[in-house]
DNA sequence: TTCAAAAAAGATAAACCTATCCTTTTTTAA
DNA sequence: TTAAAAAAGGATAGGTTTATCTTTTTTGAA
């Protein structure tokens, strides 16, 4: 459902936000190792958050990733719509092209209901929110 | 979440277990035909359900596949654990190797309850269930 | 008993996702 | 002005999943 990549966005977002609110901008590196992701593949993933303004880069000395204001208060369903696109909340559990109230698979209505809750989650949660949690030291980014 | 071949799986199986129902054994080209899928990956996804069990094989001619009556009892889950392993409904939404209730991450509490209820639907949704919902023609299998 | 039909098995190829490396560009502080 | 630091971009490699093709085995019927 969600890729590698895209889970790796989330957790260097609410890295990167966490951060944010001490006025830290950490580089590639640091993020990399706390969120326990390779560092070449990271650096790639950041700079779609960065194209996609989900989070803002600052080349040079000093430089790094950091959230402004606004970005604290993006919902997570904007990071996975950036890097899996927005089909991911509507695809068939059975695979079919074309499934729907009107025209359901055999699991449709089971799995639908699941799905539009996960969706609704995502689309209530910020970015913000997950990294004053992990903040208070409740919830972790690593093992 | 749910892999290509996997999906694949579960709507074969479904067809497979509707005609079993009218005592016919359907053969790779029709079930890749009636499933939309291509026949030769089909004849592999095929290949592991009988494996597994999950359906019953029968060379030479007149032969084909068929669900015997105590397959149609087994739930979903079985065709996801074969095809795709039992971890699917056990892993963490941002990735973490261990995320668990004990050591969570940001979003454990709000993805686990949907994803234990939809594990939940697998375990107690039957094939047999499904390709009956099939056979009375209100739910589909391809578009 | 032979033959043809059908699934099983094995080998290989194509596509996609994940990952790494190297060069270029931008920015900052000294 | 310049050297260093950091992200951006391009090229390429590795791995996994998806897909195809060919050969082998099994089986029922003529």
């Amino acid at each position: 459902m969600i890729s590698k990549s895209c889970k790796y966005a989330i957790r260097a977002a609410v890295y990167i936000a966490s951060q944010a609110e001490k006025n830290i901008k950490p580089g590639v590196k640091e993020i990399a190792e706390e969120i326990e992701a390779p560092p070449a593949f990271t650096a790639k993933v950041l700079q779609n958050l960065s194209k996609y303004k989900i989070v803002t880069s600052l080349k040079g000395p000093y430089g790094g990733f950091y959230c402004e204001k606004h970005q604290l208060d993006l919902p997570v369903i904007e990071i996975v719509n950036a890097i899996d696109g927005v089909a991911v909340f509507k695809e068939c559990v059975m695979g079919l092209h074309s499934c729907s109230d009107e025209h359901p698979c055999p699991m449709h209505f089971q799995y639908s209901e699941n799905r539009n809750n996960l969706l609704l989650s995502f689309q209530q949660t910020t970015i913000g929110s997950l990294a004053r949690d992990l903040a208070e030291g409740n919830v972790y980014l690593k093992n």
